[in-house]
DNA sequence: ACGTCTCCATACGCTACCGTACGGTGAGAA
DNA sequence: TTCTCACCGTACGGTAGCGTATGGAGACGT
């Protein structure tokens, strides 16, 4: 049984892993089936390998999914915000732009709401609130540039930011349950900006 | 050790379970702690039985979790609609009152957010789905009452309830990233009910 | 050619939980 | 009293995952 000299695994024949490529393989696992499914062993057959690997590289589970968040933290904050202040001068504008991508991209994309079912872990829950603070932070810097006063800027942040996560949050458990009219969204986005 | 002959259990000396007993310990684990916390043998120690007990009212877990399900169904709408319609009979107080109350509510009840962490489930998708509809229905009603349009009611309605979701989930996930502040509540609940 | 060092495979023990088998108990019917 | 049967205790086997121990295997310098 298993061939004795060819290549085995159904993965780029027979090639050593590193801790990133553990660490991407339980970031896509985290986003797309949960925490539970940031397992070692689970992952080493989809790997193509077995636990060995994994604790040469790492020591415990727990250093993995620190690993897997860590990827994320910097991959949804920085870029996205980099992205965004790129392509529209105008803060209103830019606004309007965020909130409606962000909002439609969230619809399909189960990234942030397999972050929030897991919010129990105590590491999940950091990365949760360090992201969450810059996204704020932003949204909140952008209303200042519109002319409202520090305090409310704050607080249409945090308004838009929750209003966000909802939409995700709803349109991932309940799928059909967000209106998919474009006047929705048009609804939603004058709402948030309205002085 | 253990009295021989005394009320052993922390619980209601040495009584027989029923199903409903089993349901409720099922409801209470999977708002607080949850949908994992729904295990047959830890529900078992924290009633004082053991599972003999459990497997002989229910085929198996995934029973008791549909048990567990219903019952939160049951108290997640009727009992809040009709509660709601009894105290205000301004529309626009009344969705006031209810937007302000059930945000704030859901800042320290960990209900919603934990049924929204496990909406994998395809049993706790169902019943998510059934109740989004009922209070999105609920709230629309409510936007009619004040005189929009259906569609737009809808879309109202919709806003609301994501704005709400994204509250607690919000409140839940990153403590302290919800504005305390009074006037935060009084700018959403205005921004939703503006013309 | 040889040793070394990095990386992986395999086997093992441990824990937590699911579900089953079956024997026992106690309260009320006969 | 005795029987019965709803209800529970206990023991068992099975699965999935964590973490450890240890023995290679291949690359690579010397």
């Amino acid at each position: 049984m298993s061939e004795p000299s060819g290549r085995k695994g159904h993965r780029s024949a027979r090639k050593r892993l590193t801790a990133d490529d553990w660490a991407d393989a339980a970031l896509a696992a985290l986003v797309e089936r949960g925490l539970a499914a940031v397992a070692v062993e689970p992952l080493a057959a989809e790997l193509g390998t077995t636990k060995g690997s994994f604790y040469w590289h790492f020591a415990n589970r727990d250093a993995l999914v620190a690993a897997a968040l860590a990827r994320w933290e910097e991959s949804s904050t920085e870029r996205v915000i980099q992205a965004m202040d790129a392509v529209e001068p105008d803060p209103a504008a830019r606004l309007d732009a965020l909130l409606r991508r962000a909002t439609v991209a969230a619809v399909d994309d189960p990234r942030e709401v397999r972050l929030l079912a897991a919010s129990d872990h105590p590491e999940v829950a950091a990365a949760l609130a360090r992201v969450t603070e810059r996204r704020i932070g932003y949204l909140a810097h952008l209303f200042e540039l519109l002319g409202f006063p520090a305090p409310e800027a704050r607080r249409r942040g945090s308004f838009a930011y929750t209003s966000y996560l909802g939409h995700a949050q709803l349109a991932h458990a309940v799928p059909g349950a967000v209106p998919a009219d474009p006047a929705y969204l048009a609804e939603v986005s004058a709402a948030l900006l309205k002085r």
